[in-house]
DNA sequence: TCATCAACGTCAATGGCGTTGGCATAAGGA
DNA sequence: TCCTTATGCCAACGCCATTGACGTTGATGA
């Protein structure tokens, strides 16, 4: 039985599909970004991609070999995109404040992409690249390498972690960001003191705040913390 | 068209599905979390679950509006986990530090709930239980009520950052955890030091570490910086 | 010039999914 | 006893990812 094979490069001209578009991993990359953008994760589904592409839902299984080898592959284009056109300041706790916010930026452009994407390891060209431009920043600083790699984990666990919970919240489907909404409007803010007399206490507080991002906070603080253990 | 209509409360003695089976909604809730861990999330479907209960699928649909209303209840549960028998040691910080470590091993015991359930508000009772211990602390430590709010927020979403993070990793299914593991040993060990110096340089420590997690850590230094704000 | 061959777009089919209408049955209440 | 209602089950709908087979295209080389 012959295997559907993915050629790894493209050595030959393509063929337009019937609705003439000439397909390429990097269109098929974009239109999905796009979709995911437009429809919410649920979204992206062979047909419609291919649909989008004008072209069948089996097209894409040439260019990719499932739907998680392009998860994966949307994965290294947020990279990319967080990557662009980066120049080191000489500075290193301006660099790598720069990095995560970055990071941070080019997951909330996508939520849906990174929720999808969140937590795999792609070892493709652009997440690479980021990891040798933070290691770089951080080794040029003056930390010793075990340092080094210990605060290079710290900083993208936190950029990650925050940028996931805050990319899942906006990925949400509307209807579910809706009813999340009125729970807090519906149940939190009319909970009676006998019970619960700390959240009637704050309720109007509580339910005022939605969404003001905790990152830049947590990553001054971490690098507070590296610069101490540089002097110490 | 008559629409099925799911009972809010059991007034009514269940009859048994053909195994032999007694429903409720809890027996559901805890047959999801198991099917979850053992075949993880994209294992638990209303096939598959009606028939871990000896029942049909659609028999799922007389005790939850659907999959979605289900992954509420799973996500309330995992708090009744995490607060269940707690007690205050009258000490705010080990009782945030205490509260914050509870949650995290609640997701970390069921990862692929957690990223099923990541960044949703239930509104529900327990988790609604646990948000009013966590301001109670502050507020009994003699936080102003805007600070206890401010604190509040930032210990969620610190503790869930990091807890859906670790989460997504654990709940990968093997396949692509085997992936992600060999992309490091085969991709980040292998970089030649002429493209990628400062991996090439660190690639050891870096491929030695996996997973020790991060967040006592973060905790602690959000610890660190609410008594700093207590007391000035 | 033309045969060969790989690339690749499309078709049809498979097996799974969430969900719902309809029906049968059993438990209480009257 | 009869009626209402809860509930289990069946069959069906439309969607999904994936794949084998087939036809067509373009590049290559003799």
């Amino acid at each position: 039985m012959p295997k559907r094979v993915v050629p790894e490069t493209d050595r030959r001209r393509r063929r337009p599909t019937k609705q003439g578009q000439v397909l390429t991993h990097q269109l098929i990359v974009e239109t999905a970004l796009r979709m995911l953008r437009e429809h919410g994760a649920d979204g992206l589904t062979a047909r419609r991609l291919g649909l989008a592409l004008g072209a069948d839902a089996s097209t894409v299984y040439r260019y990719f070999r499932g739907m998680d080898d392009l998860i994966l592959a949307i994965a290294d284009e947020l990279f990319a995109h967080a990557m662009a056109g980066w120049r080191s300041t000489g500075d290193w706790r301006s660099d790598l404040r720069e990095l995560g916010l970055r990071i941070h930026h080019a997951y909330l452009a996508h939520p849906q992409a990174a929720v999808l994407t969140a937590s795999r390891v792609t070892g493709r060209p652009n997440e690479v690249a980021a990891d040798e431009t933070i290691l770089g920043v951080l080794r040029g600083a003056g930390f010793p390498d075990a340092d080094a790699v210990r605060i290079y984990h710290a900083f993208i666990d936190q950029s990650l972690a925050f940028s996931i919970l805050d990319a899942a919240t906006l990925a949400l489907p509307v209807a579910a960001r809706e009813a999340d909404e009125e729970v807090w409007q519906d149940t939190y803010a009319r909970l009676p003191a006998a019970t619960h007399p700390n959240i009637a206490a704050t309720a109007a507080l509580l339910v005022a705040r939605m969404n003001d991002s905790a990152y830049p906070t947590a990553l001054d603080m971490l690098l507070s913390s590296a610069s101490a253990q540089l002097r110490g």
